[in-house]
DNA sequence: TCTTGCCTATCTACTAGTAGGTAAGTATAT
DNA sequence: ATATACTTACCTACTAGTAGATAGGCAAGA
């Protein structure tokens, strides 16, 4: 891995574990033994790390989208749950929660660069819940897109409040709207 | 208002719009026009002040709780989905959501402080939730703490993401909740 | 009724530390 | 010899927090 690399994992690590506001560039080069103006050689502003973070993020889900592409609605969906799930083992919340609260302390570039992999994200869970229902495996009643805002929000904030309420939430929450989704109703 | 309330409330405007990290004593100082000093008089330290706004937040949310205690359960939990209506039409997460993200980076009285505030509210729509199924309005399978569980997330997760998707998902949300919980299934 | 003295709330002035960022120089590898 | 990746050394701005002074209000005692 190269050092650009690195800081834009350890940078990411960091913003999903105390917030952007929250990490330096002297946490970074602590941990990777460099100097902080090292990091401003590959990053000249924090501002561009945070945008490095936003695609390195968006291009993995991508690339997960495009892995799970043939497979079956559920599977899809699993796929989606399975990145909380690694980010809750971790302790970390997701990296749209975590922007989003600090969205009005930040540069406005960062919520340029977040603004379309939110939206990206939101279409591909609006799509798995599509063709769940139409293929009868997903029953739910609100348009699909507002049941996938649904369901984002729900893993989004589930990964929060959980520090708190205690990891064994996010794993209730997740099997809910799992076992509600797979039910039939009327 | 005492200039000691004055301040939670500009603290706590702050933390809900631009985070725990992104507020400092001197942005309180400019806004109120005394110093910084000042604001230490009151508040030694910055997470005496953190203490502060969540206990003024809890009374607020109990105040909230006594006030709804003989209505019936749908009103009670439209009570509960006010707060949030309140701070989306401000631009504000909630104050959950924004220490949430930040906690592990924050000093540990700030959890201890508002473990305790989360576990009351998630009693609280828990209870509303038993209430309100027990008498035939709200109709929903999953236990009823992980379904408060659920709600709680969807309110505060659409406050986040709706800073970047719109804020008509906010309203899109809040109804999906309320028209499903009032439709009977089976 | 003075006066003494404490309490509250603020100020000025300061400290030590940290933040993001820059400029100029160095070693290395192609 | 040029680009890459880094260092040293620095700057400016801001952070939370402290010390000591001040001015007004209140209350008890001579």
């Amino acid at each position: 891995m190269t050092t650009k690399d690195t800081i834009i994992k350890l940078a990411s690590d960091l913003i999903l574990e105390k917030g952007f506001n929250a990490f330096s560039f002297y946490d970074l080069s602590e941990k990777m033994g460099i100097k902080t103006a090292s990091i401003h050689y590959h990053f000249p502003s924090k501002t561009d790390l945070g945008i490095a973070v936003i695609r390195q993020q968006s291009e993995s889900f991508i690339a997960l989208q495009a892995a799970t592409e043939s497979k079956d609605a559920l599977s899809k969906l699993e796929a989606f749950f399975s990145i909380y799930i690694r980010h809750k083992s971790q302790g970390k919340v997701c990296l749209v929660g975590s922007l989003c609260t600090d969205l009005y302390s930040l540069d406005p570039a960062i919520e340029k660069e977040l603004k379309p992999v939110v939206e990206g994200i939101l279409q591909w869970v609006t799509d798995i819940l599509k063709e769940g229902k139409r293929k009868g495996v997903f029953h739910f009643s609100a348009a699909p897109r507002t049941k996938a805002l649904l369901l984002i929000t729900n893993m989004l904030g589930i990964l929060q409040v959980s520090r708190i309420t205690g990891k064994t939430d996010f794993n209730e929450v997740r099997t809910a709207l799992l076992k509600e989704l797979k039910t039939k109703k009327e």
